[in-house]
DNA sequence: GCTAGTTACGTACCACGTAAGTATA
DNA sequence: TATACTTACGTGGTACGTAACTAGC
């Protein structure tokens, strides 16, 4: 096969058009890049510089090939610079499996993310059941799923889970809200105050909706949606409204007892697990996304 | 930078599955091919193979790895095929120079039959007059160029000349046409028994109708217009039509005095040659163009 | 125990450096 | 004569083969 080395040096002599400039370029004395250009064109069969005259010009053929060789050590070196890059899990493509809730629910969020700050990644993502996931997972179709607690398989050998609990919803209202006169709150008693919540999947609502029979999730008043968590606490505590989000988005309110939890179960769809298989050789970019859900979760 | 070879072990392996196998692919042994593979992982810092079960499998990242490559590797063998061509002139891009004269009346022809005979190789032609051509073969900016004589330059040292004589036109008759009993034949005295011919050029027939003062060439009447030569002479020979054609595509006649040349100047513009430089190193497939030019005089 | 991949070791070759030689301007 | 490329030669590294070893089915 051919010999990349010698084209790059090919390739420095007939840029420079000058063999000792084009050793320099290419590390090595200009003897050896002589040696070089010498083989390669006894390879090719085909003389590629002209060396009677000073300077040395390309040939006919050279230019032929010159022309070549160009896209050959493009493409050779962006395979280069790409496996760096997947040896440091920076890049390269991820076969993600999800359960539908699960990706409508957090899902998206978390690989959103990830993918901001890995922009070399690519993610191949399969929404299926979580028995499917595993089988796929266990046929080496998949480098890491995300699985309900409750569908995963009894036999639990050879995976490795990591329990992913970011997303468990509570209610919350400020201290001294009149709901809390109630001798027992139940979700519907919320409905009146209405709620303020980030830009929630449609799921989740449902789900919720669903769990307290609602009629339609449209009861579920969202009077300020927001992605800055600090505006809807600010707003909440200002108010009578119902803030929708997970604890550790609210922690600090908790503590100073400026907002309160509600015990009302909004119990957010199932337990994920983010389940990989354990004696295999996984993908270098897992680690990386496994810290990433990590701290999602950590952050709830 | 990267070693091709290893990479198309890589993609034996990676192929069959099977160390074994892809060693007998890749004509070395099934050691030398593990260390290949070996060292190829080590370079790359990426485990390509799971090896702890049998069959060994792909890791996630050499899949990755493995979609990458296959575009590297292809372009790779097609410039190996290339060069290959190449070095027998059989593939490259010739740069040709011609007059638009040259190119109207057989530089067309000539290039169309020998590029349909030389799929793989590309032309780029460019017209320009004779002097202007000269100089762009003088500073290498062409590998051929069709000048006209009479313009080529007084100083001919280091340029090669091979001429062009395959189009010089003549007018035949048959044998005992009544035209033939004049004193002295002029163009004129042929009109009346209008002409037979092939395709030509606008070129040529404006250029003899210039020639003989005719006020339009369409007075130059082609009674049948054909490439097929035979069809023409047999035309000739049964009728008082005047045959417009080259003398080596009527040489048999000749000889068997069923046709006549006729005593009548139609002095096809110019004499050409093809000009090559002589102390440069040429295409590779410059030899096969001007047998091609050779045999298109030849024939002639 | 049989098949399949690895490790160990020896060899030949190839790419490179240094130094001397040759050609061009 | 000076610059630039080539040739000659010595060396280290690498890619391969052979043979012995090890591990999975």
């Amino acid at each position: 096969m051919l010999n990349l080395n010698q084209l790059q040096h090919f390739r420095f002599v007939a840029e420079t058009g000058n063999f000792a400039a084009a050793a320099r370029k290419a590390h090595i004395t200009q003897p050896a890049l002589s040696n070089s250009i010498r083989i390669l064109e006894q390879r090719m069969k085909v003389q590629l510089f002209d060396r009677s005259e000073r300077p040395i010009r390309l040939t006919p053929a050279g230019r032929n090939v010159l022309n070549r060789i160009d896209l050959l050590l493009h493409v050779a070196r962006n395979v280069e610079k790409e496996v760096s890059y997947l040896s440091q899990g920076l890049a390269g493509e991820l076969r993600i499996g999800m359960t539908s809730v699960s990706s409508a629910s957090f899902g998206g969020i978390i690989l959103g993310k990830w993918l901001a700050k890995n922009h070399r990644m690519r993610v191949d993502v399969t929404v299926a059941d979580t028995l499917v996931l595993m089988e796929l997972l266990r046929a080496e179709k998949m480098d890491l799923i995300i699985g309900d607690a409750r569908d995963l398989p009894a036999d639990l050998s050879g995976i490795d889970m990591l329990p992913i609990t970011s997303q468990e919803g509570h209610a919350y209202c400020r201290a001294g809200h009149p709901v809390l006169a109630l001798p027992v709150i139940s979700f519907h008693d919320l409905l009146p105050y209405r709620f303020a919540g980030s830009h929630f999947p449609k799921a989740v609502l449902e789900h919720v909706a669903q769990l307290h029979n609602l009629d339609t999730p449209a009861l579920i008043e969202l009077a300020i949606e927001s992605d800055n968590i600090s505006l809807l606490r600010d707003a909440t505590m200002n108010s009578d409204l119902i803030l929708l989000t997970t604890r550790g988005c609210v922690r600090n309110a908790l503590n100073a007892n400026l907002l309160v939890e509600l015990p009302v179960e909004l119990q957010t769809p199932g337990n994920w697990y983010a389940v990989t298989l354990k004696n295999a050789v996984l993908h270098p970019a897992i680690p990386s996304l496994k810290k990433a859900i990590r701290e999602a979760s950590a952050e709830a």
